[in-house]
This record gives C-alpha cells, sequence and structure tokens, in this order.
DNA sequence: AACTATTCATAACT
DNA sequence: TAGTTATGAATAGTT
C-alpha cells in the first residue's frame, strides 16, 4: 500500500530499509495496540533492528518476565527447571556429605578411631561438588558473558528494569498469583521505583531499548482521534 | 478500515471479539513476517487471547528461548542470575562447613577434644541450607504448579519443543555463539527431531499453540502473489 | 519529516 | 464458520 506495489524481500539499499523498517515498526506496534484493546488479548511484541536495536510492544498490566512465564506455562515448557534440578543435585550431595561428616565426628566423639576411607569419601564428594560448580559457572557465564562491555548500558537501563520488576510484582499481586520467591529476589523491585506509575518516569532513557507498553500510546492516539 | 471507523475499545460481543481477533490476528502476523523479510529484522510476537489460546510468530533462525536469550542479552538483564548466585552461594556454605568439618576431623585426630559449639554451628549452617531450599522449591513449583493437569499437553508438545531445541542449537551453533551448558542441558534437543526440517513435521499439533515461523508463510504468499 | 497516490486490511454484511 | 465488498488505514515513492 504505496505508490505501487513491492515485492516482498529484503530491502537492499540501507537508507530505504531503515525507512521502512521505522514506518512499519510503528504501524505494526499500532495494530498490536488495538488487538490488545478491541480483543482484550494479551500480546507481546519484541522486535530487533539489523542494527541490533531493540523495540518492544507490551500488553498493560504485563512484564515481560510475566509474559515469558505465561508462555512457558502455556506451552509446557520450563526452561528453568533444569537449572533447578542441578541445584537441588548439588545440594542433596552436599547436604548427604554433611550428614556423614557429622556423623563421623559422633563417632569419634563416642571413642571411635578415625577412618582414612572417610577423608577419602569427602574428598571425592567435595571433587563431584567442584565439577558442579564448574558447570553452574560455565552456563551462568555464558549467559552474561556479552555483558562485560554493557555494564553501561546495564547501568542506564537500571531504573528501567526496576519499574519492570514493580510492574511484574504488582500486576502479580493484582491478580492474587501467589508469588513466593527466595528472599531478596524482588528486592531490587522495593528501590528506585515504588509504584506503576514509575513506568512513566522511566521510558525511553535507553538508547537502545524503546518500550510501548500498551495503554501508553499518548501521542499515537492523539494524532489518530 | 472497514465498512465505517471504529472506535478502539473493547468489543463486547463475544462473537464479534473473537472474529476480529481472528482477522486481525492474521493481518498483525503478516505484517510481522514482511517486516522480517523487508527489513531483515528479528520478531517475536506472542498472543494470548481472551480464551488463553496461545498464537506466535518468530522470525527464522530463532527459537523463542534464543530470542528471550537476546532480549535479556541487549537489556543489560539477566532473569537467571541471582537464582545461579543463591546455589553459588549455597555451595560457599557447604564448602566451607564442609572444611570446618575436616579440620575438626584432623584435629580430633591428632587427640584433640570435640567441641559442642561447632556442632552447633553445623546444625546452624544447616538449617540456613534448608531455608534456602525451601526458597528454591517454592520458586520452582511456582513456575511449574499450574502444569499438574497439564501432562497431556506436555506430552503432545513435545514434539514441537525437541524441534524447537534443535533450531535453537542449530541457530547458534550457525552464529559460532559458543554453548557451553552444563552438560545435559540439551540433550533432549538431540531426541526425536535431528534437523531443522523437523520443525515442519511438527507445527500445530498443539491444540493450543499455533506456531508462525517466518518464511513458511506458504498459503499466504501465494494468496498474494 | 511531510505529503499523497495507491495498495492493503478489515467492519459490516452475507 | 467462511466469503464478499465498501470503506478507512497504512505506506512507497516523492518532496
Amino acid at each position: 500500500m504505496g505508490r505501487g506495489k513491492i515485492e516482498i524481500k529484503r530491502i537492499e539499499n540501507a537508507t530505504n530499509r531503515q525507512v521502512t523498517y521505522s514506518k512499519r515498526r510503528n504501524g505494526i506496534f499500532k495494530k498490536a495496540q488495538e488487538l490488545t484493546v478491541l480483543c482484550d488479548a494479551k500480546v507481546s511484541l519484541i522486535m530487533f533492528s539489523t542494527t541490533g536495536k531493540l523495540h518492544e510492544f507490551l500488553s498493560p498490566n504485563m512484564s515481560t518476565k510475566g509474559f515469558f512465564d505465561l508462555y512457558q506455562k502455556t506451552t509446557g515448557t520450563d526452561l528453568w527447571s533444569s537449572h533447578y534440578e542441578k541445584m537441588q543435585e548439588n545440594y542433596r550431595r552436599l547436604k548427604e556429605m554433611s550428614k556423614k561428616l557429622r556423623r563421623e565426628l559422633s563417632r569419634q566423639r563416642m571413642g571411635g578411631d578415625l577412618d582414612d576411607l572417610n577423608i577419602k569419601a569427602l574428598q571425592a564428594l567435595e571433587a563431584k561438588m567442584d565439577s558442579s560448580l564448574v558447570a553452574i559457572r560455565q552456563r551462568k557465564y555464558h549467559v552474561i558473558k556479552t555483558q562485560t562491555g554493557t555494564q553501561k548500558k546495564k547501568v542506564r537501563n537500571l531504573e528501567e528494569r526496576h519499574a519492570n520488576l514493580v510492574f511484574d510484582l504488582e500486576a502479580k499481586l493484582e491478580h492474587g498469583d501467589g508469588i513466593v520467591e527466595g528472599e531478596g529476589y524482588y528486592n531490587e523491585a522495593a528501590h528506585g521505583a515504588s509504584s506503576l506509575h514509575a513506568l512513566r518516569l522511566y521510558q525511553n532513557h535507553h538508547p537502545n531499548l524503546v518500550l510501548h507498553h500498551g495503554g501508553r500510546f499518548g501521542s499515537n492516539d492523539l494524532r489518530l482521534a
């Protein structure tokens, strides 16, 4: 729709591509917003341009994390569970070791002789734990490794993240969705922002992130009214 | 656009809402697909209807998880790290305890007397670990709790998940994105599907999930040509 | 950034 | 539930 039909294939001219991206991005965001309102649907729309810039639309009363959780729930997937299983496995091993150690101490207290084999078993256990930790570290650093050069970004983005976490938290509480996190998991949400309205304050401060949370399409809505 | 302008507000008639949802959903998916091709952008579009039905569009050579990882990388967020930090914290405590215990054992072997305080300290440490585990479990069950009634879904969805994991894996390998997972994390991807083409075979088998992976918009493309 | 000739998406209708 | 069409929206090319 425009002065002549175009073929749907990659626009080779970089400038044209960028212009078209910008125009169509606005169009699709508006559509997403309308769908959200008209049909009472929940929509998450995330886009990366060729240059790596991120733009996002999210229905109101949702956070990206909340959306992802819902996605996992609906698809019956759980991308986190394997990590938790590892965590629990580690814990189990360590607990077992603790038990053995204590038993050993009791035995000694009762005058029993110390057995070198027990020391060896403990060392083996510890070696196992060490390798588990390596696996954990590898995964962790895989996830965050490219963030080393992104520390400034991270800092600038912190405000938005705080706001989103608050948003998420309040949304979940609102829905009576019992959140029982490990203590401190959401603690950062309590800092720097204290209400839904914080979202408004922190949007679009990040150079590489443009949030288009639903219900805040003010300027566009006016343009259309 | 249509026989008369409409106001952008929730459609109260449920049937109309459903019809509009279906039509506009197709429209927005098409737009997303076109943007992907025209502007060489990466797009993730996930929608839940009022009835909870999930529809998804994803750019080619991407998986939902891969997209989420990219999102986290770009925003400088890491929703997983706090969990890993807890895991490491647990490990650290237990390691410390292990050290103390071994030291204690050595001391005894050299004839030293056992101190009840050490036992108390160990018990305290273990109590801490217990509460940490509770937190971990709670989080885990929070994520998967509603899946109890979804086992059948899960099974039917397994094929698609496998395909997606393979897709993800191959995409990452293709991009030289060194994946160093904890052993076995992607193991399931190796089972049940062995190439990108598997994706094609398993789409749309899930009653509550409609995948619209980019580049496979065959029928629509024909309609438009 | 704006403008406008066109093509496209879709609301109402069947 | 699916197909048709009159109409309003989105946008490709231009300024």
